[in-house]
DNA sequence: TTCTGATTGTTCGGAAATTGTAAGAAATGA
DNA sequence: TCATTTCTTACAATTTCCGAACAATCAGAA
């Protein structure tokens, strides 16, 4: 469960968000003492802030530059003054999001989601197409099939990464080859052919049989 | 030197948004063909998307999910209709952000800034990058292997940096030559093979051989 | 400034992987 | 069956990358 520290001193709005994001399974942190942010985020230890900017003592700007100095928690802005300087400025501080007031619960509740899933739960940048258990890795332009790596040159990757992008649905010749000869048009039709060969020709060794199939006169398909 | 792919059908805006962000020190990409931006999403590999819902053939939406099916990549909607359901909608549908038309353009970097630091700077904020028993340290730009300290000079260091903080990630020489040569566009395309082969050397004396792998017409990459 | 060593860029020959071509064979569907 | 399309295979061309040697550049020391 996700601890919230909301860091808002109009008791009404801090309530409202608070009870809010409590109703969406959140835990609810709040500031008693507005002198002293720095030490109650650091005793509840949240997951996310939202941070009013209009704040006694001291300003939110003031304890975004704090807070980040210790920490990378994600924070989001709250103010009543929405011009876009002021977003700006938020943003550049370090701030992740900004929040006007009067705001719509709804849309604090879905940004506190999509920020929390940006920070913590999208760890890894993997990039693949999976299907029928062969996986194209977008990353370095390798297909794995049953733990075996399967090394593709350009145009075999190219052309694989054309119809995996696309599986049931097939894709002309004439639009592979526009894909991967754009602008040099002297290439013979047959090429195509040659290099859709040579990746079958992979294919089947690692063990991938009839993988790419020809609709003839229409083009080629990997089917669902 | 981050790539921004922009999904945006109308040329004005598009082109105004790419003006600026290349300004900004962005690389910019834009989609041809609205029928097919999955491909051209994954040719392009970009570490960010600003992504449109009104397209023609699919909406954003669409593509959201196409996107989401492969990679963790950053998503920012773009919209006309700023009303608060469809605000939430894009949140909920593994978007990041949403901004809506007309927008200012100064917000619109500063989001992708912010995105952008949230998703990859906050991880890298450690000072080395750890990989296979080699540490790079960005401190001091050197290399440590079982404890014997390998000095780097600075196009070695600059391409073993590059490399190493997107492992299993194939970066193209083109990208490698950009980011060492950025404005003196003048250098030879072998120098890169030079440099490269310099620090080959210097990994294998260290005793770290096979390091550094060349996918033949796509460019290096470092192997998990 | 001039010297010196380290670093970086260029040139050139060459190797190897990749890709394109050609020609005949096979498959497909009307 | 027959025309058309696609496949196969071997070979040639091309692309892409490598690395040695040399030249230029840069930075610090004398």
């Amino acid at each position: 469960m996700y601890k919230v520290l909301i860091v808002e001193d109009d008791k009404t709005i801090s309530k409202i968000l608070g009870e809010h994001l409590s109703s969406w399974g959140y835990e609810v942190g709040q500031i008693n003492d507005f002198e002293h942010v720095l030490e109650e985020f650091i005793a509840f230890d949240p997951q996310i802030v939202l941070l009013d900017i209009g704040l006694p003592y001291f300003n939110g700007h003031h304890w975004c530059g704090e807070i980040r100095s210790i920490s990378k928690v994600p924070i989001i802005f709250i103010s009543s003054a929405d011009d876009n300087m002021n977003i700006v400025m938020a943003l550049n501080m370090g701030g992740d999001d900004f929040i006007a007031k009067p705001f719509d619960l709804n849309i604090v509740t879905a940004k506190v989601q999509a920020l929390l899933r940006r920070t913590y739960s999208f760890k890894e940048q993997t990039n693949l197409i999976e299907h029928r258990g062969a996986v194209l890795n977008l990353n370095d332009a390798t297909l794995s099939y049953q733990n075996e790596r399967i090394e593709l040159t350009k145009n075999e990757y190219r052309i694989l990464q054309i119809l995996m992008s696309r599986i049931g649905k097939i894709v002309s010749r004439d639009e592979i080859m526009r894909a991967l000869w754009e602008d040099d048009s002297f290439v013979d039709d047959n090429t195509l052919t040659v290099n859709v060969t040579r990746l079958r020709k992979k294919l089947e060794e690692a063990g991938i049989s009839g993988y790419i199939k020809t609709k003839k006169g229409i083009g080629y398909v990997v089917e669902v």
